[in-house]
RNA sequence: GUGGGUAUCGUCAAGUGGUUAAGACCCAGGGUUGUGGCUCCUGUAUACGAGGGUUCGAAUCCCUCUACCCACCCCA
């Protein structure tokens, strides 16, 4: 019996490295213009980070965290999201200290124990910045222009920047209030999950697929209008930061965050294009976050971004990531002599930088070069018993079929 | 966790109770003695997801399980 990947995990080849490559050097590249610093942290965390970050009734706590003990008695978890071990990892060596704020993108592996399905896995990698430090909604604004400039220069056209406010702590507890109040009367109709919803989180029933949960929410409260001076302030901040970075964007009360960190801005780049699943990122502001990790009360704003969703968005997009094989030669020898010269030859042009193939199936003459072929190769330089004694390779171009002859001593050169 | 769909060589794909289980692609070798891409020939393969039934006989019918895909939920 042969032994299968876990369920939700994926394999990488080469097929599909060199697009990763692509959009993560793509993605450094990026965060590099905005000046946010690459920071790498474990894989693995203690169970109470998420507890306490993410909320320990949420979804991803409650019911879909890799979480383990170790040998030393230790709730261990891979993390399921950027942001926590981030934020942990930014109190624990004290970086407050440093200029601020503090910026700070990464390139993950994050796990979640769900069922799988199209942009969704148990295994997936997120890109995500994060900014520590400043209320200033430029903040905010600055996290969303650094998304919306990479999606588009993915070459992707379909996604949208959807926005809400999803207020502080004080003016979404009045509004769930509300909201609660508003429903009580319906609580009977709605579907058994949004019940379910009704104590736990009442917001998301405003978007729920049920056509009945519509017809009871038609009118609801909105919490755009429940918010507090502050927040509303903040707000119109983030949309005027916005507006002069000329990013077009729509108001989207419909935004709920299913993590308990996000205060105030809340956003997501959506499409329609790759299933369901369509969120390619998300984030919003977390003003108390570093606060319940226990470090100082620093607030943060950031996001993460899906790369398997945001590598399917390219390609419904059609967009053609290069290939890069740029292979500088292929040595084809005949006979013993000539395969040592060209052993010889290969080592010392490897040393010098330039990429370098040979065959090492034993195959004659023609199929080399049909090996040679078959790997895009546009030069090939042949050793046999001519060549030798003349102390030269014959060159020959594989598109155009010429052929031509140089000098053991003028092959560098003649790369170049 | 709840639904729906699908499972035949690495890939695509014939086959609907009796076949040595097609074919194509891919891969490998060759078409006279040192040259690719086209064409022709040859070759390789633990292919009927697994396990039980029914039947004289099952890839084809029934049951169970598993995997993958898609949707709900939730989210990246």
């Amino acid at each position: 019996m042969v032994i299968l990947a876990p369920k939700g995990t994926k394999d990488i080849f080469p097929q599909q490295v060199y697009k990763w490559h692509y959009v993560e050097k793509a993605f450094a590249e990026i965060c590099d213009r905005y000046g946010f610093k690459e920071v790498r942290t474990p894989v693995i965390e203690h169970t109470e980070l998420f507890q306490r970050g993410v909320g320990d009734t949420t979804d991803i706590v409650e019911k879909q965290m890799y979480t383990f003990m170790d040998y030393g008695n230790r709730s261990i978890t891979l993390r399921p999201e950027g942001t926590s071990p981030v934020a942990r990892a930014f109190v624990e060596h004290k970086q407050y200290v440093e200029v601020q704020p503090s910026k700070y993108y990464y390139d993950i592996p994050c796990f979640r124990y769900e069922k799988p399905q199209s942009g969704r896995l148990r295994e997936f990698h997120q890109f995500g910045i994060e900014i520590f430090g400043t209320t200033n909604m430029m903040a905010d604004a600055e996290v969303m222009a650094l998304g919306f400039d990479f999606i588009n220069e993915m070459g992707i056209k379909d996604v949208e920047l959807r926005i809400n406010s999803i207020g502080c702590p004080s003016c979404r507890n009045i509004y769930r209030e509300k909201l609660r109040e508003f429903l009580n009367p319906k609580y009977e109709k709605l579907c058994s999950t949004c019940k379910a919803r009704y104590e736990k989180n009442p917001m998301r029933i405003l978007d729920c697929k049920s056509e009945i949960c519509q017809e009871q929410v038609k009118g609801a409260p909105v919490m755009l209008d429940y918010l507090c001076e502050e927040c509303e302030a903040a707000f119109i901040s983030v949309k005027n930061n916005l507006d002069s970075y000329e990013i077009p964007f729509t108001v989207d009360p419909g935004i709920v965050r299913g993590l308990d960190y996000y205060t105030k801005t809340a956003f997501e780049f959506v499409t329609n294009s790759i299933g369901a699943q369509g969120t390619v990122c998300g984030g919003g502001r977390y003003d108390y976050l570093i606060e319940e990790l226990g470090g100082p009360p620093i607030p943060g704003v950031g996001f993460g971004m899906g790369i398997e969703r945001l590598l399917l968005v390219m390609e419904v997009n059609g967009v053609i990531i290069p290939e890069p094989s740029e292979t500088d030669l292929f040595i084809a020898f005949i006979g013993e002599e000539g395969r040592d010269v060209a052993l010889k030859l290969s080592h010392e042009l490897r040393k010098e930088g330039f990429s370098i193939l040979m065959d090492t199936m034993s195959r004659n003459i023609k199929g080399q070069l049909k090996y040679a072929d078959r790997l895009n190769v546009k030069r090939v330089a042949i050793i046999g018993e001519e060549e030798l004694s003349q102390n030269e390779v014959s060159i020959k171009d594989m598109v155009t079929g010429t052929q031509t002859k140089v000098s053991f001593e003028m092959l560098k050169d003649y790369l170049k």
